[in-house]
DNA sequence: ACGGACGTTGCACACTGCGCAACGCACCTG
DNA sequence: CAGGTGCGTTGCGCAGTGTGCAACGTCCGT
């Protein structure tokens, strides 16, 4: 559409892969040396792009400063909100939204099933992390030896019959999570409750967020719960590429 | 030096802040609302702009994904060997850049003493992990849990009688060294060798590698050599400033 | 049903970005 | 040391490209 701008633009990818000089840019681009001189010098301008000693160029530090700052203002709550509210529609239940801070689990985000049954989550509140889907996908993806370090710190609550008894159980439970890409939690929190959890990723790849979808035990089995299953991993899925900027379209 | 280009730079920071509406795009480059479109439309052809369900624009997987591979196929020894270079002629002693990867410390470049005594280090060769100054700089940088896990996980070879005893020591002069931002190894390894390090970060803050310089005692004593530290921390923060694309000029 | 905000399209003008050719400079090479 | 080659840099005239404008389409909320 921009003839100008689309040169320029390709210019980035093509230092992404190593430093390159005035004439090599040029024929790559199949522009005169004096146009690639110049966009260049616009990309220098703005940082985009770093000239080395030896006068090649570079990839410059505004690229990685923007992407950190596109990250760090990037709120994970507001992208997934439409997804949150179609799969709860989809499936009828309470929908959450959570995410691992300093060695807590917290719901950001809710929406609440249609059923006149309700659970006891509140946004804002921290998860039980030994049992929780969502927690249990969020710590799953820690590196090893953080994993390790939590699961000695933490405590091992019995509260039901179905709950993680000790740091041994926990770092094989999330050893599974982490190999399978999603967590359940049939009865461990409260006898009476189901919920399957699945991971939405960042543009690293790294976990930034968990969703779940919750029911009493009374509507559905754990059984039904987990035919659910395939429709929650694909949600979050599709919130980890919205968020991540690919792709073209919403929900 | 080139208009369109460079309105269309502008356009990344602005929503690297958050998301934006076109009008928004227009407004802030002082342009027509139908310029803004073309420039948007461009960037987001080339994937640096995703375009949210809701209209608004935000940057693109794109961005995220040059950042990464610029950083992987940045090579820190090609940018350093300068400096290296520069320093060892400085301090006329012998210069080393280490990586760490997978549990150990490996040496990728070394620039010679021009004293006629040498050193028995080696490129590619691993480092003893609880002495060198280099090992000390990469691993303190580790976040705590992984430090913990490695230090117990490793031996503790007592190399001479200032040779670092056991995990705890360790630990406690990881810490030291994380906060004071360098190290050094005072015989540790040889009776005979002294040795200052410190950190080069890269765009991220998390230290990419370490350089130090080392000496035979009988050259020059612990205390001649510290004196040296400002220079060997300068020079480590100058490549990691040319590293991550900052600034202008080499050294 | 109406008004406003927002994104989108087509068009004609002129400014901007283009390729060309020549220059300056550093580094080999005979 | 003269000649040659490869690199980045500069000035210039032409036209192709990017521009602002005005009008249209569409989706809101009132």
């Amino acid at each position: 559409m921009s003839q100008s701008v689309d040169r320029a633009l390709a210019v980035l990818p093509l230092l992404a892969r190593g430093p390159a000089g005035l004439g090599e840019v040029a024929d790559a681009l199949a522009v005169h040396k004096s146009t690639a001189l110049r966009l260049l010098r616009t990309l220098h301008a703005h940082g985009y792009v770093h000239r080395q000693p030896d006068g090649r160029y570079r990839l410059g530090a505004r690229l990685f400063a923007l992407a950190a700052e596109a990250v760090e203002n990037l709120d994970v709550k507001e992208v997934a909100q439409p997804y949150l509210r179609d799969l709860a529609r989809a499936t009828g239940h309470t929908v959450h939204l959570a995410l691992h801070q300093d060695d807590e689990v917290v719901y950001v985000d809710k929406v609440d099933s249609r059923y006149p049954v309700r659970l006891y989550s509140r946004i804002g509140r921290p998860v039980p992390l030994t049992v929780a889907a969502v927690a249990k996908v969020l710590l799953a993806d820690l590196p090893e030896a953080e994993r390790r370090a939590l699961a000695a710190r933490i405590d091992y609550p019995r509260w039901t019959a179905r709950s993680t008894p000790d740091a041994e159980a926990f770092l094989r439970e999330l050893e599974l999570v982490r190999a399978q890409g999603w967590a359940a939690d049939l009865g461990g929190h409260e006898e009476s409750v189901n919920c399957v959890g699945a991971p939405v990723r960042g543009p690293d790849g790294r976990v930034v967020a968990a969703l779940s979808v919750s029911a009493p035990a009374a509507v559905v089995t754990g059984e039904e719960l987990l035919e659910l299953l395939p429709l929650v991993r694909r949600t979050a899925e599709a919130v980890g590429r919205d968020y991540s900027g690919e792709g073209e379209e919403g929900p």
